[in-house]
DNA sequence: CCCCCCTCAGGAACCGGTTCCACAAACGCT
DNA sequence: AGCGTTTGTGGAACCGGTTCCTGAGGGGGG
């Protein structure tokens, strides 16, 4: 391995000027600095990121704590962030910090210590009040993707005016009888009052939208984990009901909504005139399910996380609160208006005082 | 940040009898030992893995190189990879070096050299012959994952039995007309002999199968690439195709094979009456699709390639060549004998010669 | 009883950079 | 010409560990 004493020895000068001249800091003469730069470029050096990380106090390296890496929108914010910060001459180191996994702890009090790291991206987390004050403790700069986290700047999706805006949609159309589909089930962190909250947000969203719309009297909700399979099981298990039909579901992520579109082909529903489905995210099968779905956009978040901890690492004071993005709404086939003896209202199928009152 | 100089003093010996005392290595008494670690307790001493780094040419950290990380395969070999790393107190830093991306180049000439790797995992590998050399050079241990190497211990799905079982699982049920749906078009580097095989293994599976069968008449690839979009594309295009109908699809992955089953619900067709489906892979979505699959596991594979270098990290020389694994076979419901007229030979149809001749 | 070997501990060198500080030369100004 | 400032360079300390080497003490064998 070639060091910064074989550069010097090769270009003539001392271990410090030589470190002056690669660098870029200090004054060295120009003459000095290209014969310097030659001499390096002939040997082929480069410097340890370790004795330089010694000396410097700085890693050039970044921590991503995440909870799952198999899943659209983490994989997607793990992929922009590494092409950000590669860009930028910083290594990516990821940490799995999943709900229940064997390491967990040992991340929090051990490997983000060990490795001085100069910024850390916390990604869809889901924190518990003392790993929170761990990472805080570092002292380096913080961002987080995906769920805000107090006191930390956040890049997230505005949850709760998308799914508003989603169930919206459906209203608009003639809907009445719209179910949610989703969390928060078994989500959150039941011991931790600062768990995630877009599971929340986003049957908020529903929530709102509904009781603004009049039909308050209507609100459902169907559990289901955030997967396809479960929004397939969901589907079956709801759309089935022949008491309580839907025309038209609100589902918190695209892969429960994708999950719904094939529960509804395998009992012969036609989609969108028996059902319609809107999901929110802009995941990759979106388009072959032929959802209708309000699009974010992971890696511009992790894009923007990146160049935010970037920035403060080069002290460039940053303390503009990030607003939350909003989603892109995309229309495709899975929505249209219910048939027509659908639009009614059917409050008065539903509760026994009839009409449709307000609480 | 407490140093290893505090805790010397903390529990009244030097330096050197305290890194011995940690690590476990040389002559340190009992009773010196314990309040050492005491020491270490107390302060909550970790040591600096800059500085150990430094010192030992061992950084506990090791590199993956992934070409991509939002799909199926490669994000679960990821979070397998991770698991085990950590519980060996390895750092797991990721590079993507997909095919077109920026930042390729620099991990191989830079990245991987600033930082003193004590492995390097390539999952998926699409590597030029001057990447491999590069990377050979850092004289570190090496394994490859998803796709081999030569002269890497690779840990791979036996593409071609693999797909060679799923096609006579197909051919057993009766099945005459059997296309193949997948690669390798765009898929491999034009310009590398050493890249990727895997799509022309599963080709040659196929291949192989169908001619055992006598059917190499009817041999024949409909091209997709490795996404449900895709799938569904190239379904549409064949699957609508009234004068070759095909009674089963043999796809390359089953992420087509999902693809694959949109498009024949959308062309109303019937599955598996009217055409069966089998995919490659074990894909979460598999079974919200009932989509019958060679299950591979990845997770596997991960923790396999990590105890492979692992253990050559120790010392352990281990120089046994790993053996390509086998995939499960899932049954589910896409697959089933064709239709009784379809399942009688109709080379005379599609030859001018009639009768089955083998060329 | 003497010698050798094993155990235990500390001083110091070392890993490969960065940076502080001292010093010299050149430059500009009055 | 004299002096202060800017520019350029090198020696040496330092970052925080690990390890070599030396030496002291203790135990066992001849």
């Amino acid at each position: 391995m070639v060091t910064i004493a074989d550069v010097a020895q090769r270009a003539g000068v001392s271990k410090a000027t030589t470190s002056r001249a690669l660098s870029g800091q200090g004054y060295v003469a120009q003459a000095t600095r290209t014969a310097v730069q030659r001499a390096a470029e002939e040997l082929g050096y480069i410097a340890s990121a370790n004795a330089s990380g010694l000396a410097t106090g700085r890693s050039q390296s970044i921590a991503v704590l995440i909870p799952i890496i198999n899943r659209w929108f983490f994989a997607e914010v793990l992929q922009s962030v590494e092409s950000a910060l590669l860009a930028a001459s910083y290594d990516m180191t990821v940490y799995n910090v999943s709900h229940n996994s064997a390491n967990r702890e040992r991340v929090f009090d051990y490997f983000l210590l060990r490795r001085s790291f100069d910024a850390v991206l916390l990604v869809g987390v889901d924190t518990r009040r003392s790993e929170l004050d761990a990472v805080r403790r570092l002292g380096v700069p913080l961002a987080c993707i995906g769920a805000p986290l107090p006191g930390i700047d956040s890049y997230v999706l505005d949850d709760y005016r998308t799914a508003r805006s989603a169930t919206e949609h459906l209203v608009t159309l003639g809907h009445r009888r719209i179910s949610f589909f989703g969390g928060p089930a078994g989500h959150t962190h039941d011991t931790d009052p600062e768990s995630s909250l877009v599971h929340g947000e986003r049957f908020a969203g529903y929530r709102d939208a509904m009781i603004a719309a009049g039909l308050d009297e209507v609100l459902s909700y169907v559990p289901a984990q955030l997967t396809i399979a479960s929004g397939l099981a969901a589907g079956r298990r709801r759309l089935a009901h022949p008491e309580h039909p839907l025309t038209a579901v609100m589902a918190e992520s695209d892969e429960v909504a994708c999950g719904v579109l094939l529960a509804a082909r395998e009992l012969g529903l036609d989609v969108p005139r028996d059902v319609s489905v809107i999901g929110i995210d802009g995941h990759d099968h979106g388009e072959a399910f032929g959802l209708t779905t309000m699009q974010q956009n992971p890696q511009q978040l992790g894009a923007m996380a990146v160049r935010d901890v970037l920035a403060r690492i080069a002290g460039e004071g940053q303390p503009l609160a990030p607003t939350p993005v909003s989603a892109e709404f995309v229309v495709r086939s899975s929505t249209a208006a219910p048939r027509r003896e659908d639009s009614v209202p059917r409050q008065a199928r539903l509760t026994d005082t009839g009409g449709a009152t307000r609480r």
